[in-house]
DNA sequence: AATATTTCCCAGCAGTATGGTAGGAAAGGC
DNA sequence: GCCTTTCCTACCATACTGCTGGGAAATATT
């Protein structure tokens, strides 16, 4: 899963607005831009999308500026996401529950069924006034207690020429990476 | 996060494989192909790459083909996709931990490591063996039992009238926001 | 009314990824 | 020697990504 910049962006622009929310400022698209170092054009083009999706308002002139359209608690990364990114999870254009592998290859459409779900545990769980407020939901913030998940997976692991031992049990994993 | 036609034929084929190799069969790419309705010569690139990568083995010639270069238990959906893919979740560029969003929007940080977890939780736990056999991990298939896993999500829902489930609600500041 | 500000819409553009196809060369069994 | 099968590299068309730019429309200040 790549996070496009367009998501990052999106997503960044809604935290801010959600921080602004309580005082019902109305914030600028520039002022957006210049604290979260966003090329300003481009993000007004998000904010337009998501102006359209009715996440968001906006107002022209010298009072205007952006501001939310619901609550930032009603509001979910997965929204967002599917505004500017599209369905959470497509195997190659059809979404999992349409997809049918031939022969042996049937159950990995169950596995991106579960892929999907995993992804809306975290993506339609998390809304924008909690990453306004600093604090992920507890299900959510569970996940970051495994030290194991600030850590990134060797492209590809150790599992090349050592020995083929047992995996499902794997803690202490030497880390390399950074961290 | 949509799964590209490449890791989807890479994991089918990678099945095919696991299903054959309790018989130690060696498999042409031409019969994975014609099994699961992929185009030869594309597969082709993908199994080489899977080579490279030391997950499969091959054989040329008349008794030629591919086989698995460790236990299908061993291999698991993760494995395959950073091979086919890249890093299962980047913010556009960088891995999550090296993320460091400016202000606000610091905690979206710990939201992508939280995808990328659950992310990981499902693919790193299902192995090509699992899906030879038709069987998830019980922690997968628990994913299954909710019959809203296998609905897909209006583009965006109506948010505020119908809200799931209780969220573990704890915010220290009564969001009720403007408007 | 004039003007400054801000969003809105559409167009373009370079670079890269995606999903393939094609042409041999090399390795291996018969 | 011959046939099969993989291997490598290149190529191609299309789409997406990330971003810039030119106005036009709306809105508040003067």
């Amino acid at each position: 899963m790549r996070v496009s910049a367009s998501l990052d962006y999106a997503l960044r622009a809604m935290v801010e607005l959600a921080a602004a929310s309580p005082d019902g400022r109305h914030v600028k698209a520039d002022e957006i831009a210049a604290r979260q170092a966003i090329p300003t054009r481009f993000l007004a083009q998000l904010l337009a999308e998501l102006r359209r999706a009715e996440l968001v308002c906006s107002g022209r002139g010298y009072a205007g500026g952006y501001w939310l359209a619901v609550p930032a608690a009603d509001i979910t990364v997965a929204d967002i996401a599917r505004v500017i990114d599209g369905p959470l999870a497509d195997v190659h254009g059809t979404p999992p529950e349409l997809f049918g592998p031939p022969g042996v290859a049937a159950p990995t459409r169950e596995l991106w069924i579960a892929v999907r779900a995993a992804l809306r545990s975290v993506m339609e769980q998390v809304t924008i006034a909690d990453l306004a407020a600093g604090s992920l939901p507890t299900a959510v913030a569970a996940l970051l207690d495994d030290p194991d998940a600030w850590t990134r997976r060797g492209s590809q692991s150790e599992r090349g020429s050592e020995r083929p031992s047992e995996r499902p049990a794997d803690q202490g994993s030497e880390g390399d990476g950074a961290h």
